[in-house]
DNA sequence: GCCTGTTTCAAACGTTTGTTTGAATTATCC
DNA sequence: GGATAATTCAAACAAACGTTTGAAACAGGC
C-alpha cells in the first residue's frame, strides 16, 4: 500500500478544495480526512499547488480526451447539429457527475476554477483546455456558418458560462438544485441542451432584433 | 475628512476584492492601497468580514433597487416581452460598467460572489437577492406561461450563470474579453439579451426534442 | 538477519494573517 | 483656547498557515 495514501490525499483535497476552495482549505484538513501526516502532501506531491494540479490532472486527461474523440467521430459523418456538438462536450463530464459522489465533486471544483483560479492554476487549465475549446469552437463555426466569429466566441463564452455555473452549483435563493441535480443528470442534460442550443443558434445581431413591447 | 478615509477603503477593498478575491486580500494591502492605517479597518467598519458586507451594501441596494422599479414599471403596461424582463435586469447592472472602473471592479466583484462566497456571506447575498429574484421570476413567469415553473427556475438559474460568468470576466484561453468588453457594453448587452431571449423561450422539453444527426 | 530504499511521524520553523491596544494626533464645540 | 470627542498611528498579540527536518517505522531483495 505505498501510493494508497497518495489516493487518500487526492480524495481528501477534491472533496474540500471543491467545497470551501483551495485557500480556504488547509493541509492540515486534508491530511485528516485522509488520516495521513500532514508531510504526507509534501511527500506525495511536492507542494499544496502541485496537490491541486494533481487533483485536476488525475480526471481531466481522461475527460477532455473524451471531449475530443466525440468530436472528432461527429465529424467523420455528414453535416452536424448544434445538440450533437453540444452532447459531445456535456455528456462526458455529466457522466462523471452520475459515476458518484467523487465525480460530483470533481465537477464542482472544475466549476469553481473556472471563476476562482489563481494566476498559476490558471495557466495549467489554460493549456489542459485550449485543445478542447479550439476544436469545440471550430466545430460549432461549421455548423452555424452565418456567425461572424466574434459573435460565436460570445455564444460560446456565455455556453460554458452556464456549464461552470451549473457544475459549481451555486446556491442561489430558491433556486432547485438540492433537489433535482443529484440522481437526474438525463433530465439536467436536456435542458442544458435545449437552452443552449436554441441560443447558439439565434439569428446573429447585426442591428437590434427587436425591444421592450 | 473624517469618512474620506471610509470611502477609500471601500475602493481598495473593492478593487482587490474583485481582482484577488477575498481570502488572498490581506487587509494590510487594502490599507496601504488606501494609504491608510491598518488599524483603520477596524476602527471604521470591525471586521474584515464586515467591509466585505460594506463593499457590497454600497452598491447593490441601490442596483437591486432600480431592478425591481424596472420590473413594477413593467408590469403596469400591456403583456411584457421576454427581451424586456432581461433588459430590466441586466441594464443597471451594465450601467454600472459603464459609469466607470470602479462600477466594472463590482460587478466583477458580485459575479465571483455568485459562486466564491462564504458560508456567510452567502447569507447576507441571499438576503439581498431574494426580493428581485423573485420578483423576476413572477414576472418572466407570466410571460412564459407555457413553461413548468420546475422548468422556469432552471431557465432562470441558466440566465443567472451566464450573467455571474461574464460579469465575473472568467478568462478563457482564445477567448475575447479585454478587447471586447471595455467601452462596448451596447454590444454585449444585445449580445447577452439575444442569447438568454430565446433560451428563455424555447419549447418545453418535455420529451425529447432532438438529437444527435 | 542484514541492508537499502521507501514511507510515516512528531516537532519545529519562519511568515503571514486578522485583531487588539493605548498613546498620539486631529477635529469639533462652547 | 481649553475641554471633549473622533480619528490615526506604531507596535504588539495569538493563531494559523505552508514548509522543512531528522529520526522512526516499514518494505522487499539477497
Amino acid at each position: 500500500m505505498e501510493d494508497d495514501t497518495r489516493q487518500r490525499l487526492l480524495d481528501a483535497a477534491e472533496a474540500l478544495f471543491a467545497e470551501h476552495g483551495f485557500v480556504e482549505t488547509s493541509l492540515r484538513a486534508i491530511t485528516t480526512r485522509a488520516r495521513a501526516n500532514l508531510a504526507a502532501v509534501h511527500y506525495h506531491f511536492g507542494s499544496k499547488d502541485e496537490l491541486l494540479r494533481a487533483v485536476f490532472t488525475r480526471r481531466l486527461k481522461v475527460l477532455n480526451e473524451e471531449r475530443l474523440a466525440r468530436l472528432a467521430a461527429l465529424e467523420t459523418g455528414g453535416p452536424v447539429t448544434v445538440e450533437a456538438v453540444l452532447t459531445a462536450f456535456i455528456e462526458p463530464s455529466l457522466r462523471l457527475r452520475r459515476a458518484g459522489v467523487q465525480g460530483e465533486r470533481f465537477t464542482r471544483l472544475l466549476g469553481r476554477a473556472q471563476i476562482d483560479a489563481s494566476e498559476a492554476l490558471r495557466d495549467f487549465l489554460r493549456d489542459q483546455y485550449t485543445p478542447v475549446l479550439e476544436r469545440f469552437q471550430r466545430t460549432l463555426g461549421r455548423t452555424l456558418p452565418q456567425l461572424q466569429p466574434e459573435e460565436l466566441r460570445w455564444r460560446l463564452y456565455f455556453t460554458l458560462g452556464v456549464l461552470s455555473f451549473t457544475y459549481a452549483g451555486a446556491r442561489l435563493p430558491q433556486m432547485p438544485f438540492a433537489a433535482r441535480v443529484a440522481g437526474d443528470e438525463e433530465w439536467l442534460l436536456r435542458q442544458l441542451i435545449q437552452f443552449l442550443a436554441v441560443g447558439l443558434r439565434a439569428p446573429p445581431v447585426g442591428e437590434k432584433t427587436e425591444e421592450a413591447a
